[in-house]
DNA sequence: CTGAAAGCGCTTACAG
DNA sequence: CTGAAAGCGCTTACAG
């Protein structure tokens, strides 16, 4: 390529990477023969040479399910407009998460990392800490990274507030995380809010009206398939996640109740099927944290320094159909 | 790391990557050493000096739809068990298609390409070839990649034979891709089984009961409208995917319908709201084309040799509640 | 079983 | 504005 067009290597990498420091002509005679011959920059050779590799790590407990990849296809939108790659990892369970911290593939392999929505151990953040490099991180926080999130308390208040205002008072809870919900901040802070609405609004919290879900629509099923068999039959339910209460409106129909004639739902999150099954739920912006995190991260690239504090995108209750004023039975 | 250890690089090299040709004492040693200094090898290194990558490019039309997250989980999870990594291409819309196959960041970075579900021009067919590496392809069938598809003309036809079996004639189709479907043959071959089928149960072929969908939801529930008010009201639809069928569902229940007993419906994937919303549809495995697609690539990476056959999985109907014998009005 | 040396294809001071 | 040269961190014949 370079003797191709009469030049040194050097010149030709200037050129091809824009450079102010080569003559127009040069520039364009070279960029031309780069097209009539297919030749392209070899990364890895010059990710060697540089340091840069203009990758991204993204890191993902599910990229199979709604949220996950709405955010993913937010980061990818914005890398791929900058002319960056993304290298994607899925850590589904325990043990693809344990190997993965220990062998860290991302290693000298990528220029920052966005991690999504998972709890991440101490020891686990120190490992991406080591890596050197900006980290993002999207629907938590957490020390060292710059985090893109919504406010879990004030969009779950919102949600069990909606309920309130309606005239319930019988309002159970299908939560998400199991037994790690408290070392998250997704399901504790959500799971807060709901205590502390019910709290303000003199209504006390009843153990009997909570259940646990793991955030799919089985989850959900099971968690209002126990809440229903429960000593007191609640009038509404607030669902952590749209797929657990498009579980529990699978399972009070199947118990032969209406919805919300006999039981109010709502979720959170907006998922795209919401509409489609007219769910009443929180909606937070999903695909746009993607943009946000990876805009961050390189903005953080170009310009160095620390990450900037917690970005807070707004959510506001979408009122559908699942969700009515209390009637008197 | 070589001069802490006491050897060459060359020998850390062969250490590392386990090759027989190094004593066994040694080996331990710079294992050990390599795990205290937390030192990597540097893969655009390894990749300059070898010409392997150990990373296949994923190029998909979305990745935040159902379908096209399944496949991704399932490439990702054969990548990861062999330490290969994942470079993720969406090119969701016309432009950032032939931006793609312009720039073709591919070159150079990949060992392998795996392409899903997306029609492919000849050209866009040809650019991929030139990349010179094993190529893979989910979902359609094109010459020089390794294929793994479902039969879409069997899977079709089954789906619509439940729905003469059941009695109905006036069958409505709810077709996939727009005006581009003659040239992808997910739509096509769909579309042509629906045709036969009515016409070996010499039923006959009505174009006012075909509607245009694009695999959405919201696609679904607009060509179902127009079915609706065209002038022979379908008893049965047979829609390409089940997100359409999802549209379909919806649409019929706003007009005041009831499905089945005035219209029996029927999708196409089993999606995983299928079972949510009870829908008959045609299943088909997802997950593992993706498994299967890595699994082939990665076999080709090894033994070179020219692409397999196509690989055909099985789809069978799933009967839920959204269909039912014609009932006579 | 191990090492010295060349080379993979770039980028980056340095010099002019 | 351009080039020569060193160097990025590996792998791979080749030799022993």
């Amino acid at each position: 390529m370079a003797n191709r067009a009469g030049v040194s290597t050097a010149t030709v990498s200037r050129a091809l990477r824009g450079l102010p420091s080569v003559a127009e002509g040069t520039r364009l005679r070279i960029v031309r023969i780069a097209r009539e011959l297919n030749y392209t920059i070899t990364p890895s050779a010059s990710h060697l040479a540089s340091g840069r590799t203009r990758t991204i790590g993204l890191v993902a407990p599910y990229v199979n399910r709604w949220f996950f990849g709405q955010v993913i296809f937010g980061v990818e939108e914005v890398l791929r407009a900058k002319g960056f790659d993304l290298l994607l990892y899925n850590i589904p369970d325990a043990s693809s998460r344990d190997r993965f911290f220990d062998v860290m593939p991302l290693r000298r392999r990528v220029d920052a990392v966005a991690v999504l929505s998972m709890p991440l151990s101490k020891e686990q953040a120190q490992v991406l800490t080591g890596l050197d490099v900006p980290l993002g991180l999207v629907g938590t926080e957490m020390d060292g990274f710059a985090c893109v999130r919504i406010d879990d308390v004030a969009g779950a208040t919102s949600a069990v507030r909606h309920l309130t205002m309606l005239g319930h008072r019988d309002i159970a809870h299908i939560s998400g995380g199991g037994p790690a919900a408290h070392s998250f901040t997704t399901p504790r802070d959500r799971a807060r809010a709901y205590h502390d609405v019910l709290e303000e609004a003199g209504i006390g919290y009843r153990p009997e009206l909570e259940a646990v879900g793991d955030y799919t629509v089985a989850g959900g099923e099971r968690a209002m398939s126990a809440l229903l068999s429960g000593a007191t039959r609640p009038t509404a339910v607030f669902a952590q996640s749209d797929e657990m209460a498009f579980g529990a409106l699978r399972a009070i129909r199947h118990s032969g109740l209406r919805v919300p004639e006999d039981i109010s739902v709502i979720g959170f999150d907006n998922h795209e099927f919401a509409d489609v099954l007219d769910l009443t739920t929180v909606e937070q912006p999903v695909a746009e944290q993607g943009n946000l995190v990876a805009q961050i991260l390189l903005d953080l690239l170009e310009s160095g320094g620390k990450p900037p504090p917690t970005m807070m995108l707004p959510t506001h209750v979408v009122v559908r159909g699942t969700t009515s004023p209390l009637r008197t039975r």
